[in-house]
DNA sequence: AATCTATATTCTTTAATCGGAATATACAGA
DNA sequence: TCTGTATATTCCGATTAAAGAATATAGATT
């Protein structure tokens, strides 16, 4: 991957918050739509940039959709050079601190799924046991 | 200075290219036009743009204008973080290489200067004994 | 099948960016 | 002062990017 293609995803802010919050480990949607209280089309639209440029992957888990950066086996040497950089500046500026802190202690619930079910790889849990009558 | 803002100067493959032979030492105008093959307004635009920002710093030195990088000591964390990535990055790429490459063996002199005159930050020397008659 | 929920896509508008032509400025030399 | 050289700026058109509204899709539930 050309590096200047790596820069182009990195040069808006909700993109960055959003990689700064999957360098925490996968994530559904509706975390990164709780944690940066912004709408769902946005959120989305930067995802699917992110996606179709190969830094993030997503798997579908039932109605959620969970993000996640490339293993690190799969990432070049100009990606994994970046992220680490990332990891290490957004650690000083206010923004992605909040994002992580608000990360942190949130509910890892992404709504209601079937009770029982493992929690999936972006930490998603029943929100509550779904009446099943 | 806000993380975004460094990735918006470096998600631009011409401000990309410049700032990888900064990261070889100060030069002038002429030099990059010369390693770019790009035409002078392009070049000049872009070295506006980081300059708005901070990412480099232009000093006048007759009529040619010398670029260089912040001292180390004024960068601040994430740009020093940044063109330390950069610097290895670049040097895993085709164009950043050749450009490297091209102002290594490049001649060093800018044009006529005044003879007896020191070789500037940039390393240019005059071009030929100007005649002072 | 009908509905609900989560997420993606399309469409449109607005705004930002980039490049080039022409022009302006700053300094040097005669 | 006049001219030449190096660089910057202004103006303009073209392309791209971003945001939001509305709509579409995929899977789960009933």
């Amino acid at each position: 991957m050309r590096l200047v293609q790596i820069y182009q995803c990195l040069c808006d802010e909700t993109r960055l918050r959003l990689l700064n919050l999957l360098l925490q480990g996968p994530l559904c949607v509706c975390h990164f739509q709780r944690v940066l209280g912004e709408p769902q089309v946005k959120i989305s639209k930067h995802l699917g940039y992110l996606r179709t440029r190969g830094l993030v992957r997503a798997t579908r888990r039932g109605n959620w959709m969970i993000y996640e950066l490339p293993p690190a086996s799969k990432r070049s040497p100009e990606l994994a050079a970046n992220l680490a950089c990332l990891q290490d500046c957004a650690a000083e500026q206010a923004v992605f601190r909040r994002d992580r802190a608000r990360l942190a202690k949130m509910d890892p619930t992404c709504g209601p799924i079937p009770v029982g079910e493992a929690v999936g790889d972006c930490g998603c849990a029943p929100r509550k046991a779904v009446s099943k009558k």
